[in-house]
DNA sequence: CAATAATCTGCACATCGTTCAGATATGGAG
DNA sequence: CTCCATATCTGAACGATGTGCAGATTATTG
């Protein structure tokens, strides 16, 4: 199924997909503050109208557009972390640090699509069955990283209970302040190996 | 000088700062991004065109409140660590405390602001003069809070340097994420307490 | 008092989100 | 196959918005 709805047909056949497709499409180019509904459907090669049919208004489909981002960054933060498998130190130590690698190259690469997740664009109830599902995974993910550090021992036990807390407030802040222009972009290494270093996380 | 132009005049004789103060007003209750320049110039009692003599545009106005808000926060965070002047571990700590608990409350009883300022709505220079002195001012005193820390002995030295970096990004991520209903408030006293344990910072 | 500059208004335009009546296509029942 | 109910989409309209411009009003300076 195309985006575009072909001409000469009344019925575009996947227009809630579709609508999603270009509106992160156009928010990922221009941020969600100048994201048109009306552009939306013109790019999708439907009247303004034809949106109303799937999403009650403009700030659904935008929405939309963030819980489909959420389902995306917890398949990537579970892409980062398959990536080293290892059942030691070594590999639980790696996924640490592409679990935190992956969440801020994504926040560096799609600021925008970033800012509508993260700064309030988009009205999600994060206590949904299914939003909290995805946030889930990506929290889960975390979380059995540390257990394995804690499991081979390179992990402060002391500081264990602080870490999935500390970890994601600290990698989430230093993502957000490095887009916003507040600290420069090659600080993120540093505040990784701080963290590591905080936390106790040893060879 | 009121905000309101007094009626049967011609000119308002504040308009400049009445926009910016009107404009805080109206992000504090609705959220910047249904700020609209025509209500703040109808609030302060002036046609919509007159804003265009101070500010270029509606960006331009928005990133206005944007600037007096990191004045606000400076001063705040001054005020925040004044009240506890201890020369000694104890004050320093304090003051630690104080910095981190300031910013998550001014996040917290002000989210709309606290998302103006650091949700990529306003287009603010932070490489700018102005705009660089109101950072450092705040930076410095959570720099200067370290170095008291380390003065007194009570802060790990190999984790000194990454100090700043780690407790500002940490505070801001967990402030940022729980204003978003990402996480519960209740844990931002657990980030602190392990914020202050994973840098080592001890009685 | 006169003239120049600063400040503000009124009107206009394009665009936006949204509504609603009605047009068009689809799918199932007879 | 035909007819009809239903799903899907269009078109025109409304009010509100950001912004530009010509000109009105006031302040300031000489």
């Amino acid at each position: 199924m195309s985006l575009l709805k072909p001409r000469g047909t009344y019925h575009h056949g996947n227009l809630e997909e579709a609508l999603i497709g270009a509106a992160t499409q156009m928010v990922r180019a221009n941020g969600a503050e100048h994201l048109s509904l009306r552009a939306v459907a013109a790019e999708v090669g439907v009247s303004p109208s034809a949106a109303y049919h799937y999403y009650p208004d403009k700030d659904s489909l935008i929405a939309g557009v963030g819980k489909e981002l959420f389902e995306h960054l917890a398949d990537m933060q579970e892409a980062a972390s398959s990536k080293f498998p290892g059942k030691n130190v070594k590999g639980a130590r790696a996924r640490f640090r592409a679990l935190g690698m992956g969440y801020f190259e994504w926040a560096v690469s799609e600021p925008n699509l970033f800012r509508l997740m993260f700064g309030g664009y988009c009205s999600i109830d994060f206590a949904d069955a299914q939003m909290k599902r995805q946030e889930t995974r990506a929290w889960n993910l975390l979380c059995s990283c540390l257990d394995d550090l804690e499991k081979y021992g390179a992990i402060d036990p002391r500081i264990r209970p602080y870490g999935e807390l500390l970890a994601w407030s600290t990698v989430h802040g230093a993502s957000a302040l490095i887009i916003e222009g507040h600290l420069p972009k090659d600080s993120f290494n540093a505040v990784l190996d701080g963290l590591e270093l905080t936390m106790g996380i040893r060879q």
